[in-house]
RNA sequence: GGAGAAAUGGCAGAGUGGUCGAAUGCGGCAGUCUUGAAAACUGUUGAGGGUCACACCUCCGGGGGUUCGAAUCCCUCUUUCUCCGCCA
């Protein structure tokens, strides 16, 4: 959500950056405007009226108290008239206070200067292009085949028990899916994330407080019943962890990282582009969450990058990072880099991570606000990235990995997996 | 799930209808003292709206009500604690 005073000191820039996300904002920056100088002019009637009411009060208690009753009496009366007053100024104030909220919520983060413009994934821009694409051997198989080859992911069994996107994972394709998670959760606590575990469900107000609700409502699991949502990814818990807290500038900056199962209903996607684990209902993800100063979120999102990379680096996939243009950055992100890992065996490029700033746009949903060393209070900037999403990572391993006499697994992750092939 | 108790500032904890945004202690911050630190002492210290700045308004778990006036009384929801039941 942007802040309203921003938008009344930037007008024109604010319209200007919403229209590289092919927006017209006119209309909506002009009524965020008049609806918010309705607000404070109505708040301020209706200030006079509770000043004048608390005034007669008071004055009321000092004549009881004397023993002038006949005057209390008096005063009371004009009292009424002040209370219909203000009954009616709260209530077009929480009115108009709802439209303007509705209306904020409609209004998507300004993109970063750095955002290139464009409309689809075709227009973002390829930053680094790193890793060697292994040469597979003759009648190498894409990973949904590797899986039944090897017994490995089982996506009918799924099926059965919930329905499609709900794989089952066995014998050493398990036990890789936990040596992936124990790995990232390692890497990321060795770079100064401090791990959490976080509830996998979360309430109305979390969703709204990181950007899901109401944007994103039908792309979560609603269970009505306890009118509790399932996580579609650790951000949404993680984030929400700050939801109205006001950090120390010396507390700065907070690093934290999790592993959680993500439910998606992907309402909308199809075909083959969703096969096997491309696209998934419930998936395992480790993520990396910081909150940070202003002036340092910029150094942070690179170094987030960096250390997304090392990761990728580290198990030797070919990857490449992507600036997202500004048609493809979330509606709350101000700068997304996107990191995807090249699939030889599917010959495309698969999304494996995504880390972004939000700078306050986040936090002034959360009310996540940092006192600086003066003792003024700002809002902080949020920030988080996955380190790593686990399908397409295996995807990607089983894929590039795959030899003639089977999947070598590569050698970072060896002490996890205890073993060095699935054949 | 049943019975009872409770929810107040960063924490602990007073306050049961008016002068209470709220005693006191701890913690935090600033200062005095000290070569420095500790201790001691002094001062200061909640959040939001509003204003050039004041004034002023709102907030004592959430929502609603009674009253001229509510942290205080009533209703309701949520949460926590104790006991019982069930249980990984």
């Amino acid at each position: 959500m942007l802040q309203v005073p921003f938008i009344r000191e930037n007008k024109a820039e604010v319209i200007e950056r919403l229209s590289k996300r092919n927006i017209d904002a006119v209309k909506m920056i002009d009524a965020v405007i008049v609806l918010d100088e309705k607000r404070r002019s109505i708040q301020a009637q209706l200030d006079t009226v509770l000043a004048e009411s608390n005034t007669i009060s008071k004055q009321i208690g000092g004549l009881y108290k004397s023993g002038k009753v006949e005057e209390a009496n008096v005063l009371k009366a004009k009292t009424g008239e002040l209370k219909e007053k203000s009954k009616t100024l709260a209530e077009t104030l929480t009115t108009v206070e709802g439209e303007l909220k509705d209306l904020l919520y409609q209004i998507p983060n300004v993109p970063h200067d750095s955002v290139p413009v464009g409309n689809s994934e075709a227009d973002n821009e390829e930053l680094l292009r790193a890793g060697d694409v292994p040469k597979l051997h003759e009648g190498a198989l894409p990973h949904w085949e590797l899986a039944k080859k090897y017994d490995i992911i089982d996506f009918e069994l799924g099926n059965k028990i919930a329905g499609a996107g709900f794989p089952v994972y066995k014998g050493k394709g398990a036990r890789l899916q936990r040596a992936l998670i124990a790995y990232f959760l390692d890497t990321n606590t060795a770079a100064g994330y401090t791990e959490y575990q976080l509830p996998h469900l979360v309430n109305e107000a979390s969703g709204l407080g990181t950007g899901q609700l109401p944007d994103k409502e039908g792309q979560m699991y609603h269970v009505t019943e306890d009118n509790l949502y399932l996580i579609p990814t650790a951000e949404v818990p993680g984030t929400n962890i700050f939801r109205d807290v006001i950090v120390n500038e010396s507390e700065l900056p907070i690093s934290i990282t999790g592993y959680t199962p993500c439910f998606r209903r992907e309402a909308g996607s199809y075909g083959a582009h969703v096969r096997g684990l491309n696209r998934l209902h419930q998936f395992d993800k480790v993520e990396i969450i910081r909150v940070e100063h202003p002036s340092k979120s910029y150094k942070a999102l690179d170094g987030m990058v960096n250390h997304v990379k090392s990761i990728l680096e580290a198990l030797k996939l070919p990857y490449r990072i992507l600036r997202l243009c500004s048609g493809d950055t979330s509606f709350t992100a101000a700068l997304t880099y996107d990191f995807e890992i090249f699939s030889t065996a599917q010959d495309r490029w698969l999304e494996v991570s995504s880390v972004s700033n939000f700078e306050t746009f986040q936090a002034n949903r959360l009310k996540l606000r940092l006192k600086n060393n003066d003792g003024k209070k700002e809002l902080a900037h949020t920030l988080n990235g996955s380190a790593l999403a686990l399908p397409r990572i295996l995807a990607g391993i089983l894929e590039n990995y795959q030899k003639e006499d089977g999947i070598h697994i590569p050698e970072v992750l060896q002490p996890y997996t205890g073993f060095a092939k699935i054949d």
